[in-house]
Formats: structure tokens, sequence, C-alpha cells
DNA sequence: CTAGGGTTAG
């Protein structure tokens, strides 16, 4: 039967709606449908959840997808290939499973569309062994689900076969866009490639005449930063055009992990020029003194930021134990286990300091102000979450958390002394990236 | 001119 012109009319609002961000509006729509005496079909409720998806409206993608489904609308190809990212961003791998399953079952698997959402659902929920498995399972390969799958082993450090896989998409004759030059630089980042990365930024308009954005230039400078080697990286970032206060927090987190004050005082300057009121490179540069032990620096800037009257908002780490999830914020003790864990965690540090660990900069508190001590203390919510992990799961499990900021050089090392002690593999994932710690040892290469 | 996949780090 051919759809109403009536129906098409309401759905071209509808998506003009929801692709501009108004969701609401789409969804006050979806239900007005109703007394216009139309049912809503399933391009109506595709535009929505592609809507809600595409604005980073997961969870309301997500409840839109089930409403579909109970107002016994079927999912289609196009449901799917708008709803598995959702479970990505979310990382809500027993929902992505629950749809591989229906698309499994189908026969949506052919899908390229589909299937590159697959690839980079389960590498973002840190299977990337199954996300390759369904990679070689794809007859056609494009651009994107290339990207895809580069990117996704970008995300676990695994450099080389990212960079083999960029290659063999070029020799395929694809033009990687900009998207996947992203990727590629992303995987050189994570392993610390210098050279590498310099080959494609400049590949990028050599060879293919895209020009660098933003992400591409603050992709090569956080490499360069981390690499040690500030001062190139300064001045790529003084060459490139416009450069964001978030690039020079990039290098300011830089010369926090290699100790250089004065770099870090001159780049932080940068960044208060753009935005003044920009509360993590008060906390970086605070944290660039305490690294070279400079204590009433450090102390000086975090008064500065009081009478300022700028409030740094908690950290904080999730972990997830037998489906529940577990939240720690720093300086936090609401949890109901809060003293098991903590016995652990001083257990741990104690254990750490006999065996010659170095101990975080947060634990090296001399005669500074009580304040200022106070506020470090406990500013490791990333340890609470392992501590908890360490308490409440059997040997052997695996331990994942996530973190909204980087696994910094400190946790680092606590967590690969933890992977040694508790014999047992614990996968980290933070904003940018899997760390596997096994023996002692993370799959991530030592640089930062 | 009705709907769909892959974007740095902090």
């Amino acid at each position: 039967m051919m759809p109403s012109r009536d129906l098409v009319s309401w759905n071209t609002v509808i998506a003009g709606n929801a692709q501009s961000g108004m969701c609401g509006d789409a969804l006050a729509m979806l239900r007005d449908m109703g007394r216009a005496n139309l049912k809503p079909d399933s391009i109506s409720w595709n535009s929505i959840i592609a809507g809600c998806v595409q604005n980073g409206l997961f969870d309301e993608g997500l409840t839109l997808f089930r409403k579909m489904v109970m107002a016994k609308v079927k999912p289609g190809s196009v449901s799917l290939s708008s709803i598995t990212p959702a479970c990505a961003h979310l990382t809500t791998l027993r929902l992505g499973k629950q749809l591989h399953g229906y698309i499994t079952r189908f026969g949506f698997e052919d899908n390229v569309l589909i299937a590159s959402s697959l690839v980079d659902m389960y590498a973002k929920c840190g299977y990337i062994m199954i996300a390759r498995r369904i990679f070689n399972k794809m007859k056609l390969h494009d651009t994107v689900s290339w990207t895809a799958m580069v990117m996704g082993y970008a995300l676990h450090g695994h450099a080389h076969d990212a960079i083999s896989l960029f290659k063999q998409m070029e020799t395929e004759g694809l033009k990687p866009n900009s998207v996947a030059f992203l990727a590629v630089l992303t995987a050189c980042n994570h392993a610390g490639l210098v050279d590498e990365a310099w080959h494609y930024f400049n590949s990028m308009r050599n060879d293919y005449g895209l020009s660098p954005h933003l992400e591409h230039y603050a992709s090569v400078a956080d490499l360069l930063g981390r690499a040690g080697r500030l001062k190139e990286a300064y001045d790529f970032i003084c060459k490139m055009p416009a450069p964001s206060s978030s690039i020079w927090s990039t290098l300011l987190a830089a010369c926090r992990v290699h100790k250089d004050v004065e770099m870090a005082e001159n780049v932080a300057n940068k960044v208060f020029r753009i935005d003044p009121s920009n509360v993590g490179a008060y906390v970086l540069l605070s944290n660039t003194y305490s690294s070279a032990k400079r204590w009433k620096d450090a102390a000086k800037v975090r008064i500065t930021m009081k009478s300022k009257g700028i409030v740094k908002e908690a950290a904080c780490s999730w972990i997830e134990v037998k489906n529940k999830l577990h939240a720690f914020v720093a300086g936090d003790k609401s949890h109901p286990c809060y003293e098991k864990i903590k016995t652990a965690l001083e257990e741990l540090v104690e254990q750490m300091e006999k065996e010659g660990y170095v101990p975080d900069t947060s634990e090296v508190l001399h005669d500074v102000d009580e304040e200022y001590k106070k506020s470090l203390l406990f500013n490791h919510s990333e340890r609470l979450a392992i501590a908890f992990g360490i308490i409440s799961t059997p040997e052997g499990a695996t331990i994942c958390i996530t973190k909204n900021i980087r696994v910094c050089n400190d946790c680092h090392t606590a967590i690969k002394f933890i992977s040694k002690i508790v014999r047992r593999e614990i996968i980290v994932r933070d904003n940018s990236r899997f760390h596997h710690f096994k023996d002692g040892k993370c799959s991530c290469q030592d640089y930062w």
C-alpha cells in the first residue's frame, strides 16, 4: 500500500526536526499523529531514533527503540544501523549482543552499514577480536567499515594492525577521508609512533588533497607532547591556524607528565588567554608543580582557584561487577562496602611501597597546606574502583573500569602492580582507549 | 527532496 501523502508530510517534518536536534518537538509530533488518525510507521520512528543518536541522546534513542518495538513496528535495517551506535557509545555490550542476535536472526548481517556499526560496537565494548571476525565476514568494505576497524585497533593500542589495515585500504583503491586519517593518527598516537604520524599528517594533503582539521592537529600535538618533544609540539601548535584552548590543554597535560614547569606556565597562559575560567588548566598547572615537588606553588594555584570561585568537579570512575555499575567519586565514602574497600586499598599501597613501586604524587605529602592535602588525599577514584573490583570479583575474573579522564601515569603504575599481585587480567577503559593489564605488564606502551 | 554506519583528549 502506498503511504498516504499525509504520512509522508508528517514524516518529512518529523525528520526535519529530529535532524536539527529538536528531538522533543519531533516526539511531540509523533504523539500528535495519533490525533490526526495516522499511525506512525517505521520511518517516523527511525527518524526520531536516528535524530536522538546523532545528537548524543543515546538513552533516549534506546528508550524510543523499545517503544517502537512495543508499538509493534518491526525494526528494519535502518532502525538497526541507527540504534547500534547508541550501544557503542554507551558501551552496553549486553544490549548490543541482543541487537546482534536479532541482526543475525533476520539476516541483516550482510548490510554494510549494520556490520560496520557492529564492528565499532564490539571494539568500543572491549572485544576487538569479535570486531575483527565481523569485519572479516563482510563481503564488501567501504571507507567507513575500514575506518571503524582501524579505529578499533587504535582504541586497543594495536597500532601496527591499525596501520597495516589502513595501508590495505589504500592498496584496494579506496580513498581515505579525514575520519580515516584521524583513525590512523589516533593509532600512531597511542603507540608513540611520531614518524609514522608525521607521514600520515603530510600524506593527507599531499596524496589526497585533504586539509587537516583541528582534530588532526590535536592528535599530532598530543603525540609530540606525550613523547616528551614539548618544544616541537609548542612550535607545531603556534604554526597551526586558530589553535583552541583544548589543544593547548593537551600540551599542558604533557608538561605535567614530563614535569616541565617552565613550559607549563607558558602554556597555561595560552589557555587562560583564550579561556580564563578553564578549570582543567588550573588543575594541570597545579599538578605539574606537584610533579616537580614544588608543593608551595601547587598550593598557590589551588588557592587562586578558590579565591576566584573556580571549583573542579570531582573525577568519577565506574566499575561493572556482575552487571551492576558502581560509581566512585574522588573523596566519596558513601559506598556500602567503603570500609572493606579502604582496607584493600591500604594493603595494596603498603605492598606497593614494600616492593619499591613509585607512589603517586598525591601520596607524597610533605609540609604543605592542610587544605591542599585534603584536596589530594583521596583523589583517585579509579583506585577505589579497582579495590572494589579486587574484593568483589572471583579469581580470574576481568575487572573493567571506565573513567571520564585518561589513565594517568601514576594510576598506570598502580594497576600494573595490581595485575601482578592479583594474577588476573584487568581491562581498564578510559576515554581514549583500552588498557589490558596482565602479569605486571600493559598492552599499551608506557610513555605518558 | 521521508529514515541509516566510522571523529582526537580531557
